[in-house]
DNA sequence: GTCTATAAATAGATAGAC
DNA sequence: GTCTATCTATTTATAGAC
């Protein structure tokens, strides 16, 4: 129980924030989604936030460090929840399950971190800091640990963790990041922009997770 | 006969291209990818091509028009691809497996695709043109056109084409685009960089691709 | 903590000579 | 087709008053 707490409810001291900051934060974050790290104006991200674009260099140190302190709270969210899903007293197929859900849920509460997530990639993770290297391990080792306990008790087919990881964590920033391109190919054409519920999209992930580890796929 | 040289070998006519335009284009599709449509500077585009700056606004109308051009060529590209596949005499699971195959040679031929396409996932699609939009439309058409052959043959289930073209694209996308970060993160940890060979990735979302449509995921 | 003013660099784009 | 020179706007960042 100890052990739980420590290693799942991880302290993560929040620096008590003042509201400018907090605003300048959320601010930014969206800025950061929308436009990109380089397209991203810090004139833009003060005015967003009603706040003097001189507090960002004061709350924060440059737009760089900003940038990172936002990749930083996205990714130890992740890692905070999946490390609780890995260690709960659940059976592996459930626990694949509350894995993607999980993610999904992260996701949801953070509407910047599918774009941010996916330029980030494309990016070459260039922004990617020791901090969020070792917080994106972290969620990547709960996987493994929960791979590891199915293929002991003999519900499981090794798969590659990576290949599993890409197949739910692909599709799902996908389909959060896509809802306004969707939009847009639905309107100019006759295309049916086929409106998926994102429990819908959970759910389909989960199954093509678990096909997968049960050995329905290959 | 004449039908499919209509429909799959469509002119798409290349205009007749200078030496120094053609270098432009390579250059900037290699700083779009790399840096974003924002972060690209039309000096860095000049300097890597060797070529005068001026000769971007001469060759392409300005720093957007040339980033929608390599957006075009990407999309036409890969419908062009996708579309001989659909009308090809092959059954429709070799169909879908040249279907994933296809996209997967189009973007290892065209090294900025994924990175770029990514991005403009995240963006919401904001620079998609009307022409791109068409050629999207195509794709998705082709592999409506599949799936509908081989629900009419028993062999398919019926699936959302939206949802499996997620499955299909998302997991290749991130695969190509995320070889940098993956060494990133293989580097600083323990965690293996688990190297998957291109081969070996085509292979297995060629296999869940199947799975989906043959009712094996649910 | 918050503000104004401004420095210093770089951006996209164009005019006009050749 | 190619080049130089340059305009104008915007960029990140800081100095210093309050």
């Amino acid at each position: 129980m100890q052990l739980t707490i420590q290693l799942v409810n991880m302290p993560r001291p929040k620096a008590a924030e003042s509201a400018s900051r907090a605003r300048l934060f959320a601010a930014a974050a969206t800025e950061f989604a929308a436009r990109g790290y380089a397209g991203a104006s810090v004139d833009r991200i003060a005015r967003a936030a009603r706040v003097n674009k001189a507090m960002i260099y004061y709350h924060f140190r440059s737009k760089a460090a900003l940038y990172r302190e936002i990749l930083n709270e996205m990714f130890d969210a992740v890692r905070h929840r999946v490390a609780a899903v890995a260690q709960a007293p659940d059976a592996p197929a459930a626990k694949i399950r509350r894995y993607v859900e999980a993610i999904a849920e992260e996701a949801r509460a953070r509407p910047h971190f599918p774009p941010i997530w996916l330029r980030e990639l494309a990016e070459g993770g260039e922004h990617l800091d020791r901090v969020s290297l070792s917080h994106i391990r972290g969620v990547l080792a709960a996987l493994h640990a929960i791979l590891d306990e199915g293929v002991g008790d003999g519900g499981f087919r090794p798969v590659n963790p990576l290949m599993l990881q890409a197949s739910i964590i692909a599709p799902l920033m996908f389909f959060s990041a896509t809802a306004q391109v969707r939009r847009k190919l639905g309107r100019h054409g006759a295309f049916a922009g086929a409106a998926m519920s994102p429990a819908a999209v959970v759910a389909h992930i989960q199954q093509l997770a678990l096909a997968q580890l049960e050995g329905r796929v290959v």
